[in-house]
DNA sequence: CCAGATATGACGATATTCGTACTATTCAAT
DNA sequence: ATTGAATAGTACGAATATCGTCATATCTGG
């Protein structure tokens, strides 16, 4: 397979560059600054799996425990999850969102999905399943 | 314009997921982990920018000028950048990089270069200049 | 029944962000 | 020249976050 030029490299890093600084700049002080990363990602982690523990969560974002344990204390704490204890095993507590937390995951989701669809409408109609194809390839492409 | 799709929001969203997810578990230990976000992009700007002061780092990165000034703080005392005087306006400091600081934007760019390399190599030659351009335009693209 | 694995949390060391307040300069307009 | 406002930078401290170490409760296989 032939390589990327220096030319390919160099222009999708400035893209990349651009990207995340656009993304990162636009929303000053919306939903995203109210939550750190960590604990969004555990807000739509649970959300995908109710049930969980604080160690699955730890597992899935590559973090020890006692973060993760931190992470689902602070959320417990506003009132956006709730720790119930599990029958059969005593030890284990059952991560679910709150009321609340639905809505804020919601709001998190819909936010982003404003963000998907504000880069797919710079696209042509035909490019964008093209790029969705492409992008699709580089992430679950295993090698 | 046609709308995206819900099928084509989800995808796109999924894919990201998934890509933000393994570049962040990709490097469990190099120099990433070293470094926090704000300190290299700090290094990557100073390097871009040589002679600039903590105020211009500070509007880039959207920070207050307060976390501007600990991030160089924090990276001087590191050796990785040099605070200089400036002649002609005397409340000014000029950030630099060292040559420490300099291998090590290097060594970051090297890595940051790689990871585009990789993520292009999963594409055929014919979709890797088609995907760079729909990227580019989507980042750049200003409406 | 017991050794070892497992789930979780308490606690503290260390580090980061950022608001407030301060100093040193520079600039603009009289 | 003078002086009041704007500007560059930083010191300091409060609030908060991560994560290592340790303790506790519980399960599980033999």
């Amino acid at each position: 397979m032939t390589k990327p030029t220096d030319d390919q490299l160099a222009k999708l890093g400035a893209a990349f560059d651009g990207f995340a600084r656009r993304y990162k700049l636009a929303d000053p002080d919306g939903i995203e600054r109210s939550l750190n990363e960590i604990d969004k990602y555990t807000l739509r982690f649970v959300a995908d799996h109710p049930g969980c523990g604080p160690t699955d969560l730890a597992r899935y974002l590559g973090v020890p425990t006692t973060t993760a344990s931190s992470a689902t204390d602070r959320l417990a704490r506003r009132g956006l999850l709730q720790r119930d204890r599990v029958e059969g095993d005593r030890r284990a507590v059952a991560l679910r969102l709150s009321a609340e937390g639905e809505a804020l995951v919601a709001d998190l989701v819909a936010a982003y999905r404003a963000l998907c669809r504000m880069m797919l409408e710079r696209l042509s109609p035909t490019e964008r399943d093209s790029f969705i194809g492409m992008i699709t390839k580089i992430v679950y492409h295993d090698d």
